[in-house]
Formats: C-alpha cells, sequence, structure tokens
DNA sequence: TTCCTTGCTACAATTACTGTAGCATAAAGC
DNA sequence: GCTTTATGCTACAGTAATTGTAGCAAGGAA
C-alpha cells in the first residue's frame, strides 16, 4: 500500500492526500473511537467508567484510542481524573449526532 | 468479552445492548466504512474505481464493508455495475457531511 | 478468438484488538 | 503507621481483522 506522500505533503495514515477529511474519517473509522466520543458526550468519565460503558472493551485499545482522540485535540485528561470532550470534541460530537436519530429510523 | 445478550435483545456487534446507534456506530467504526460511504457520496463507483478512490484498499476488507453496507441498505450494486448509495445511504452520508466543514477547521 | 473490464475470492503475512492480569500512584478509612 | 480502594496505565499471549498480491469467472467489444 502507499507508503510514501509526495514531498510537502502532509502525511496521514489512511490517506496520501493529507487532506484533513481523510485524517478525520480515518481516526474516527478505528474501533472504539466513536464510540468513546458518544459515550463522553454528556459529561466526563473516569477511565474505568468509559470502560464500563464501552461494554467492557479491552483498555489496551482504549488507552490507544483515548491517546489518539487527546493529541487530536477531541478529548483531556481533567486534573481531577476523568476524560472529557475539549470545545473542539464537543463540537465534533454535535456534528454526529443526528447519527442518532437517524439511527433509530434505520432499525428496520 | 460479552458472547450472548440477554433473551429478547437483538444482538449486535459491538454492543450488548442492541441499541441500533450501537450497531450503526461499531459499522461506521470498521476500517473504510465511512471512506467509502465518503467516495460514493456524489456518484457511484465501479469496484475497481473505489478501491482507486480508497487509495488502493486491499479488495477483501472493501468487498467484505461493500457487503456489510449493503446489508445495512445504506449502499447497492447497480443492475448497470457499480456500486452507489441508496436513498437511505445519501441520508446517512449527509448526516455526517457537516464532518467536511469541521475536519478542514480542525486541521491546526 | 483475443483483449479488456467487471465483481469477487484465496491465502499467507502482517497488524490490530481482546482478555486477563497487574503495576505505580494517590486518596481516603481505620 | 497500615490497609483498602480507586485512579490512569501497561504487559503479554491469544485471537480476529486487515493487508498485499495474485487470480478467477462472466460479460462485452474488437
Amino acid at each position: 500500500m502507499a507508503k510514501q506522500a509526495a514531498s510537502g505533503e502532509r502525511r496521514v495514515r489512511g490517506s496520501r492526500t493529507g487532506r484533513p477529511i481523510m485524517a478525520l474519517l480515518d481516526l474516527l473509522g478505528r474501533r472504539w473511537s466513536l464510540r468513546i466520543l458518544w459515550e463522553l458526550r454528556e459529561a466526563p468519565l473516569t477511565s474505568r467508567a468509559l470502560r464500563t460503558a464501552c461494554d467492557e472493551a479491552s483498555p489496551t485499545v482504549l488507552q490507544a484510542r483515548l491517546t489518539e482522540l487527546r493529541e487530536a485535540g477531541f478529548v483531556e485528561l481533567g486534573d481531577g481524573g476523568g476524560y472529557g470532550l475539549t470545545a473542539l470534541g464537543r463540537d465534533l460530537c454535535e456534528t454526529f449526532m443526528p447519527l442518532h436519530r437517524f439511527a433509530e429510523r434505520w432499525k428496520r
């Protein structure tokens, strides 16, 4: 697969174009990414509570996703402990919140 | 991990609740799902063209995702060949189309 | 027939994820 | 002090998902 990008391009997993939308689709397309954002939509959760909310998903992936989401600026670790959405993360979350309604309509 | 659901629940990968939103988040959270929908947003593409659009992703996964997306009712194979979005698929696509604008804003 | 193109599959190698256990740290409770 | 409990986080072997390459059968068109 594509291992390099043309000079000047910002290299991003899942895309050789460096277009932000591709980077975003790739990040959100990893397991538990969307789910984590979804579970944090209302209030911050401790790592343990988040794990419970995510059907006891493996802490290994959860930790990996949280790190990625933090680097992306969507999630932050509060000083009192507990993961929460940043302002940007809340924006993102609201962007795909209509999915909820769609899902209800889709369930056939 | 959870291998069974309580009686009466619709079992769905990535969730033991059977809530449609979870099923949707899980489906969209598999690799290339979002990307495929994105690439089909404007016009149908042949399997080959779709592969090219998706950075030469492996045909194995693409085929698997296309099958899942077809079973979900988001994508269909036209009789003249070529994959396109269904009406439902277009709805879904529009649901997360604001992501594009978000991504541009996010690129830091 | 030959040459393309379509949708699709096989299969080994690689990577991602799971499940379980556990660590270091810190804040109580005794 | 010591024990308990909870935090964020990591190790690691087993398993599942994905990749990369090759190729198939069917359908045109030349």
